[in-house]
RNA sequence: GGAGGGGUUCCCGAGUGGUCAAAGGGAGCAGACUGUAAAUCUGCCGGCGAAGCCUACGGAGGUUCAAAUCCUCCCCCCUCCA
């Protein structure tokens, strides 16, 4: 239904979500007269979304916000079976507790993203359904409506087709279908959205829809993204960007998001932050480095939306220490919360390791310092680093690796701070 | 079940008894340049180390002074046939 002016369709469609549509004229029609009830799917292989989750759940959030009701689908029994769709290789299949557990972690996550209050929305587990599946009755009621010929060509299927695709995977886009059709008829669900990856599934779920129910029923997926750069999103030096705070630190999920590259930073503020259209517009105004403006402003409306407005200040505060970010001025981008004056340097949200005065009196060779904190994996790796100069205490390039690191460093705060290249900082605190 | 092909370091992919920690490319890291961007150039790119040592070429054995390379058995994948 329309909630200020705009259509959920519309707000999709403007912020660049829509890939392809099943009907887009019916969709549009339909979103705009009534609400609906929609579902998206999120696999539980691991204990925690990425980013690669995002475009789906900020789907949600707008459609939720313009009045539709969103079903979020952990894929618990799903899982078990692994979607081919978009792989070229088959995945590691999970046990039942290892994927019991990650979907009561996405659960609590999606809660931070979605109102699940009373009717506002709903978050089922397939495996609830799924699982009491009886195999015979199965391929009667649902297999005879799926034509192998068809699952053949479907553009999600040949990839695997070169590479082989074992029974269990291929029996993947029935459960998926089964699982709209049950949502369909149990919650009155017609719309499904999903990656472009899912296009086969989506379709597939509303034909057998369709044959079982006679009902109609819609599909929506959003572009799979990837960088300017053809980069795979949420990857960093450090492996995957976890919404999960425990996993990837608010810190580096600000600094994730803020070194976009120049290219992506409209399109990101568009999919990644609720900033209104009109806004995300007068990015193409900013050049050079006023475009890092942007890029600050996106950083901290996604880490507001995932970790919260404290948790982005912090990390805020922590770019504007280590990397002299600039504040932004009132007239740029007034939706956002991000600080503007009185800009007080904070880097409590800087990645921090603890150390007593007596474990670094005898001083400690730097390149095993750098190991020890982390920021090198291992000490041969810390040796290289700092032979080729990326390696910085307090500012000041290291010389030599084994060169020591004691209490002679330590600045007024009683502090160190240890940093890798340009981008990896960690303060040690000594007490 | 039969025949053939294949499993190499993060990925792709060379290598078919010593010169192999293993070509080449990609990714990644660091340096220079910059705007915490991109592009470009340079260096690095298994681990521990002073030399040197250890671990690695699907798994387990074996041959050999010496194996990723040869032999045996096993596992997995692909193609064709049944």
């Amino acid at each position: 239904m329309i909630m200020s002016g705009k259509s959920a369709y519309d707000v999709l469609h403007e912020r660049g979500f829509i890939e392809q549509v099943t009907d887009e004229k019916s969709i549009r029609d339909l979103l705009e007269r009534e609400n609906i009830t929609c579902y998206i799917g999120f696999d539980p292989t691991a204990a925690s979304l990425h980013i690669g989750s995002l475009v789906p759940i900020m789907s949600l959030m707008h459609m939720q916000s313009c009045g539709h009701k969103p079903i979020a689908l952990v894929g618990g029994g799903t899982a078990l079976i692994g979607d081919p769709s978009g792989k070229t290789e088959m995945r590691r299949i999970l046990t039942r507790d290892e994927i019991d557990k990650n979907a009561e972690g996405i659960k609590r996550q999606l809660s931070q993203y979605l109102d699940f209050g009373e009717g506002r929305a709903l978050m089922v587990n397939n495996a609830d359904w799924l699982a009491k599946l009886n195999y015979l009755e199965f391929l009667r009621d649902v297999g005879c409506c799926f034509s192998v010929n068809r699952m053949l060509t479907a553009e999600s299927c040949k990839m695997r087709l070169e590479k082989g695709l074992n029974f269990i995977e291929f029996n993947y886009m029935l459960l998926q279908s089964y699982d709209f059709y049950y949502l369909c008829k149990n919650y009155g669900c017609i719309l499904q959205m999903g990656g472009n990856d899912q296009w086969g599934n989506i379709v597939a779920g509303i034909d057998l829809t369709r044959r079982l129910e006679e009902k109609k029923t819609y599909g929506v997926t959003f572009p799979l993204l990837t960088t300017s750069q053809g980069h795979k999103m949420g990857k960093t030096e450090k492996g995957t960007v976890w919404l999960d705070a425990g996993l990837t630190t608010p810190y580096d999920y600000f600094q994730y998001w803020i070194n976009t590259e120049d290219s992506d930073v409209k399109r990101f503020l568009a999919l990644f932050t609720l900033l209104p259209m009109e806004e995300v517009g007068e990015v193409k105004k900013l050049t050079d480095s006023g475009l890092n403006l942007a890029k600050a402003v996106l950083a901290f409306e996604a880490t507001r939306i995932t970790h919260g407005q404290e948790a982005a200040v912090a990390a805020w505060g922590a770019a504007v220490d280590t990397f002299g970010l600039k504040p932004l001025s009132p007239d740029l981008f007034p939706s956002s919360s991000i600080p503007r004056t009185g800009i007080s340097r904070d880097i409590s949200a800087i990645p921090a390791v603890a150390k007593t005065r007596e474990e670094i009196a005898a001083g400690i060779p730097a390149f095993e310092l750098f190991y020890d904190v982390d920021l090198c994996a291992t000490k041969s790796e810390a040796r290289r680093v700092i032979s080729q100069g990326g390696g910085y205490v307090n500012g000041e390039q290291l010389q030599a690796f084994d060169e020591k690191i004691s209490i002679n460093h330590l600045n007024e705060n009683g502090e160190i701070h240890l940093r890798k290249g340009k981008k990896r900082h960690i303060v040690i605190r000594v007490s």
